[in-house]
DNA sequence: TAGTGGTCTAGACCACGGA
DNA sequence: CCGTGGTCTAGACCACTAG
C-alpha cells in the first residue's frame, strides 16, 4: 500500500477491513477467488500479522470470506449475510417512540404446562409453571400483547414479584439473564381475545414473535408477543 | 485463578469470556457493579492483558457489559442482547427442508418507481426501474411470493441476465454485494392475487419481509417477501 | 491529569487439514 | 507433511473521560 487514501475513520484494522470490503465489492477479488495469505496482506499493509487477522476475523464472521487452515481465505461464494436486531425492553421501546408506557396484568396464575409448549422448552408437559397474560400500551393504546409462561425452579424469587407494577419482561432481564435465547417470527389472524385485548378486529393480520429463554438451569421463560396492527421489526446489517 | 475447572473447550480467552459471563449470571457480580479491570484480570487468570480485552470485548457486544475508559467496565444494567439470524438463499432454504426447489418468474418490466418505495430506497419516484414477481416453490407448493425492484444502475449486466432459470435472489447474492441492509418484518392479509399465488385463501395472515440492500452507488434492491402461511423463520442469541 | 480501555507490534507456538 | 489461520504474549503507545 502506498498510502492511506481515505481517512482513516477508525483504526488500521478498520482500515484493512474497508479496504478488503472494497476490493470484494469492486470485483477485484471475485467470488471463490484465494486473495493474499494474512503474512503478505500485513506486509502490504504494513501491519502485524496480528492486525489483518484480526480484520479478516471480522469480514469471515460477516460473512463475506471463507477461511480455513491451510487452504487459505476465500471470498464466500454465497455470502450468507447475517442481519442482527436488539430485543428491547417493552418499556423503552415505547417510550423511544414518543409514547407513554403502561401495562396491564390481564391474568396470572399457575397452571399446567400444555402440551405445544412442552417441546420447545424441554420440560414435561402438565409441568406446573407461571402464567401471565399482559398488555403493554403506548399512549393508553394496545401496543403489544404478552402471554408468558415463566418456571419458576430456574428463577428464584419470582413467586413474590408483584407484576401488577413491574412488569415481567423487565424484571426477567434483570434479574434472570439467559445463555440462550431462541426467537421466531410468524403471522397470524387475531382471535377474538387477541382482538379484544389489542383493540383490533377479530381475523386482523398479526406480527407473532416467540421468544423462549435458557441458561444452564433449563428453560427461564417462553412468551409469545403480539404487536399491534401495522407494527414494524426492524433489522440490519 | 487456582486452576482451570472445568474443559476449556476452546483458547484461553474464551475460558474467560465464559467464566465472566458465568459470574454475571450467577450474580458474583450484580447489575450496574464494576468488575476488576483488565490488568487485574489479566492476573487472576494468568494471561496477558490482550487476551481478557478479547474475551471482555465479546461480552460487551454480546450486551452483557458495559465498558467505557477511565469508568471501567460494568456489568449491563439492561442487558439489551442481540439476536441474529442469517439470510439464505431462497433454493438453499427449500433445499435444506428436503424439499425440491423451483420458482415461476411470473412478470418483469422497466417500470417507474411507485412513490411508497422512492423513500426507502432514496431514489426520486418515477426513475425506471426493474421490476418482477416471482413465486419460489418447494415440491411444487408456493413457498414465498416474491415482489422485487431492482435499480439497474448499482448493478451493471442485469439487463442481460435471463430470470426465467436463473432467480434475481441467487443473482444478486452472488453478483451484487451490498454495503448496507435493511430488513422489516411485519405481517399483512393476503390480498385476492397474493392468495392466489400462493395457493391460499384470501385475508390469510402472511409474514412479510421487506428487504432492501444498498452499496456505495446507491441502492441495489428492495424486495417484499410474503411467506407461505405456517412459515416461521427463526433466530438465535 | 491519571486511570482505564483500545489498539498495535513482533514474535512465538499450536491446530487443522489440504496436498 | 507443512502452509495456513488461530491464538497467545509482553510490551508499548494512544484516546478518552471521570474525578
Amino acid at each position: 500500500m502506498t498510502e492511506r487514501e481515505a481517512l482513516p475513520s477508525g483504526g488500521k484494522a478498520a482500515y484493512i477491513t474497508e479496504e478488503v470490503r472494497r476490493r470484494i465489492i469492486e470485483k477485484e477479488w471475485r467470488q471463490g477467488e484465494r486473495i493474499p495469505d494474512e503474512a503478505e496482506l500485513a506486509a502490504e499493509f504494513g501491519v502485524a500479522r496480528a492486525t489483518v487477522n484480526k480484520a479478516l476475523q471480522m469480514l469471515a464472521e460477516e460473512g463475506l470470506l471463507d477461511r480455513r487452515r491451510r487452504a487459505g481465505t476465500r471470498v464466500a461464494v454465497n455470502p450468507v449475510r447475517k442481519a442482527s436486531f436488539s430485543i428491547p425492553i417493552v418499556r423503552e421501546q415505547v417510550e423511544a417512540a414518543g409514547m407513554s408506557y403502561s401495562h396491564r396484568l390481564i391474568s396470572q396464575s399457575r397452571s399446567p404446562l400444555p402440551e405445544r409448549h412442552a417441546a420447545r422448552l424441554g420440560l414435561p408437559a402438565g409441568e406446573v409453571l407461571i402464567h401471565q397474560r399482559a398488555v403493554h400500551y403506548g399512549d393508553r393504546r394496545p401496543f403489544q400483547l404478552e402471554d408468558r409462561w415463566i418456571n419458576p425452579r430456574a428463577v428464584p424469587g419470582i413467586e413474590t414479584v408483584d407484576f401488577h407494577h413491574m412488569n415481567a419482561n423487565e424484571w426477567l432481564v434483570r434479574n434472570a439473564p439467559y445463555l440462550r435465547a431462541e426467537l421466531n417470527f410468524s403471522a397470524c389472524s387475531a382471535g377474538v381475545r387477541d382482538a379484544r385485548l389489542l383493540e383490533t378486529k377479530p381475523e386482523q393480520a398479526l406480527l407473532i414473535l416467540n421468544r423462549t429463554t435458557w441458561n444452564d438451569s433449563g428453560p427461564i421463560t417462553t412468551v409469545r408477543l403480539a404487536f399491534h396492527p401495522g407494527y414494524v421489526m426492524t433489522a440490519t446489517t
